[in-house]
DNA sequence: CTACTTACTTTGCGATGTAAAGTGTCTGAA
DNA sequence: TTCAGACACTTTACATCGCAAAGTAAGTAG
């Protein structure tokens, strides 16, 4: 059997940082988001949310757009259906490690009371 | 502001698969474990494990003791106080990604239905 | 004395994330 | 009409990271 703690459904692609707060966001905006929208709700440079969202397009998580408003050049970015369900899985994921988070034992090890015989490596 | 979406309380070092996995075992066992144990309790290789408890060391989330138990050297792990300050303030940080993610709209965009004018990359 | 096991540590390297630089188009001023 | 600057990204370069494989050291069995 797998390690009680191994976590094998922490999808690596979600698992990131800037990639996990854009599908937070993609998935709570079903009807897609522009570029620029993306890079301020997540705070992320142009080159940072070009690269992760090519990623995230290569791995058919997303699907992207590009349309021509007002002269210049737009790039939407949405959620696909099999993107939702890979996200979904890993939340699921996520709340497995937070409620055996939630059982972590009150008594506080204070840095002391060591059986004898171990020293600090 | 920052993004609504950034989530900067999500300690690099913590969120990592392994160490996650690691620091969430840890947090339920205060007393501390041995390199074994981590390893499956974890399901991590040797190496693997090695590496992660040096930069969990490196960074004062861990504490790492030595001894020699029936004449074989015995690593012990135990999270420390501020291990564990860290890793509560993560946990909260990935409850808020979890709420946001629950926020997440049912209607389904079915990969259709886009506005005209928007061509796939 | 040799091979094997245990308990790790170190090394090498491919993959990853990010800042910085680059590209192409449009707009307004000189 | 030319040049600077804004906009909307994309590409590049590099340093970091995670991981498997190899290495170390000490004990044990044959």
């Amino acid at each position: 059997m797998n390690g009680r703690y191994s976590y094998d459904g922490l999808d690596r692609i979600l698992h990131e940082k800037a990639r996990l707060g854009l599908l937070t966001c993609l998935a709570s905006h079903p009807e897609g988001l522009l570029f620029n929208d993306l890079k301020e709700l997540c705070n992320l440079t142009d080159g940072n949310l070009s690269r992760h969202l090519q990623v995230l397009q290569q791995n058919q998580i997303v699907e992207i757009f590009k349309s021509f408003e007002q002269k210049r050049p737009q790039t939407l970015c949405r959620i696909s259906v099999e993107g939702r369900e890979r996200f979904l899985a890993y939340i699921g994921e996520l709340q497995k490690v937070l409620l055996d988070a939630e059982t972590t034992s009150q008594r506080q090890n204070s840095s002391q009371a060591l059986p004898p015989g171990w020293v600090p490596a």
